[in-house]
DNA sequence: ATTCCATATTGAATGGCATTCATTTTTGAA
DNA sequence: TTCAAAAATGAATGCCATTCAATATGGAAT
């Protein structure tokens, strides 16, 4: 018989425990950091019991690990349309970031979360290995264009996003400027100079519709 | 009675105790990462109690702190000599990061010591406040050429430092080029792309004096 | 030299937290 | 209904930063 043909409770329950524990996770760790943040808590959150997190979990880094890419697959999703406007790769790549920017300056609970993400940024690229970027589209997709070593750019923008965070969590880059934040970045991950400036000066070309803004169900008077 | 006439014992001790616990943590933590690094050890390796740390510094996290300033107080020696060389704060500024890209390639333990600096930073700015920077040479420094705010140049350098420490670790920045690390750098925290482009397009030490009429052009608007 | 106290040192005790694991509960097939 | 396997549980474990009551020490005053 086909295993697969009615899911059984218990791959519905598992399902639903898992998603409960990433919102968990992004809720209390996105509240107060990631260190303060305990298993404990976020298993009562999720309504479970704290020994079951590590049934779904390896470690508590290994959740905040897949918190954020959680968060970057919401991220890459809002991305990919782009390619279709752009051939550039370098414009593919900055219209990322930018997205990127616009979001996590926009979404409290996304900057707290990218606040502590050097861990994280260490945790990504060593669980990825060398090739298998499956599922970070922002990176797929910037392979599609012939850009030398896929696994660079990944790693690149990694580095940018936690560059920026740092930059805004720190107060040291006022998110006013969008623009002149992804100049920085470009520079910083390694576009030359001219690619960079040449990217500044120029519009932003047309962007796709934007999906409904999410809500922000944090508590603002932290 | 002159109380200074001679040093006590206790007052030698102290300074002993003091620079033992610094040597220390500097060891300890550069070879097994800050979070690893037990103050059992760190105490252990200096010759003196596990409580005794706490005489000399508030918590983990202050040792941490004072080992990175002493690190830094070191690079900054190193560095203050330019400012007889140079007139213009970015050529000050540009050639401090130089020595400190230099020293940090070459040092195994100031890399992995720097690698978890993120904490470090943060907690260096809280500690220092608006202007305390009494023993930031590098930020007086460039602070003696009229930039304007220099708490913002010791914040930038830190993230500079920081940004850099995790360009290396992570492998996205081989360091094969010292110069174009430093533009990043510069493009990162905050000189204009037109600075950081002037200032890679002449060679480092030589230069005429100028005026120095810093500005940031950079849009600001969305 | 001796006394004495302020100050420094100490390491055992505390408390918090990630992680583990022996039990119990649930599940789906027989 | 029955049963073995899988999943959930939360009490127990161990680690570690930090505290604190007890002890040792240095040097000033006698």
């Amino acid at each position: 018989m086909d295993t697969k043909q009615t899911e059984g409770r218990v791959a519905r329950r598992q399902k639903r425990n898992r998603i409960a524990l990433l919102e968990a996770g992004e809720e209390v760790m996105s509240e107060k950091g990631i260190d303060a943040a305990t298993m404990q808590e976020i298993a009562e959150r999720a309504d479970v019991g704290a020994g079951t997190v590590y049934n779904y979990f390896k470690s508590k880094d290994d959740l905040a690990v897949a918190v954020l890419e959680n968060v970057m697959e919401r991220l890459a999703e809002r991305i990919e349309d782009v390619t279709d406007t752009f051939s550039d790769p370098a414009q593919v790549y900055a219209f990322g970031i930018r997205q990127v920017l616009k979001t996590a300056t926009g979404d409290v609970r996304w900057r707290q979360l990218l606040h502590r993400s050097e861990v994280i940024a260490d945790a990504l690229y060593r669980r990825m290995g060398p090739y298998p970027m499956r599922d970070m589209r922002l990176a797929t997709e910037a392979g599609r264009f012939n850009v030398p070593d896929p696994a660079l750019i990944w790693r690149l923008t990694s580095h940018a996003i936690v560059g920026f965070a740092l930059g805004i969590t720190k107060g040291s880059l006022p998110p006013s400027s969008i623009d002149e934040a992804v100049i920085r970045l470009l520079c910083m991950t390694g576009l030359t100079i001219d690619d960079a400036a040449e990217l500044a000066a120029r519009p932003c070309p047309p962007l796709p519709p934007e999906p409904a803004p999410r809500k922000n169900r944090m508590r603002t008077d932290i």
